[in-house]
DNA sequence: CGATTATTGATACTCGATTATCATTTCTCT
DNA sequence: AGAGAAATGATAATCGAGTATCAATAATCG
């Protein structure tokens, strides 16, 4: 069988937003009644194992997921709504962080503040 | 009273670590014996509490603390032995990521690798 | 239309991290 | 030394995240 209903429902939530989001999140974006919380959870482990999705830690805020396809990219943590939204474009200069004899294979930046909505709300 | 005994012991730990410790790190460094556990939570609390200590969340092992007069840094996390180091030095260009109407109010970076000592072993 | 198999949602359960409890020990102060 | 306050360690309790279970439901296929 190919993706059943409710887990796509899932994929096209994560695909449509603005930044990855944790099983609680995704959960209450698809309504809470409309779909369980276990579905959700399988919907994301199945994603992670067939590579089809990707668990990032952003801090302060446990897992979330995001689709794989993205590319390259970083978050930004809004410390008030707690949301994580996706930022484009990278930084330069990480190599010269690197102590000697270390290895870096990769890396994470995540700013943190306050988003558009927050600002103006405040 | 000032401090405890052995709650100093926990800071000056931390004191001597070469990046930030998760409680049950720093309990595992302080002979697991000679320190309770229920006293190295303790003091991590209050160290936050006054000050003396940040708590800062590396990507994958949770929570780990570290004083807090230490200077703007960042931490590159060991994927085999899972430990986190300070790193020293920061990097340029990461207000060109903040998107418009957002406000930037901090950032972390972490590198991820392998780290001197489990590069050679391997 | 059945028979069979996968999916779903509610809920019980597990697991690790952190906190609360409490009897005991250690300080502090006189 | 002796009283009273704070600290300590072992352990029980709590809490949240994620997983397993199971009966009910929906999809597949002949």
């Amino acid at each position: 069988m190919a993706r059943a209903k409710q887990q796509l429902t899932v994929y096209r939530a994560l695909g449509e937003a603005d930044g990855p989001l944790s099983a609680r999140e995704l959960w209450r974006r698809l309504g809470g009644a409309g779909v369980g919380l276990a579905t959700v959870y399988r919907a994301l482990r199945r994603g992670v194992d067939d590579g089809t999705l990707k668990s990032v830690e952003v801090l302060g805020g446990g897992v979330r997921y995001e689709p794989r396809d993205r590319e390259h990219h970083h978050h930004f943590l809004c410390s008030i709504c707690n949301h994580a939204f996706d930022l484009f474009g990278c930084v330069e200069g990480l190599e010269s962080l690197v102590p000697d004899g270390f290895q870096m294979t990769g890396h994470e930046v995540v700013l943190r503040g306050t988003c558009d909505e927050c600002a103006n709300a405040a």
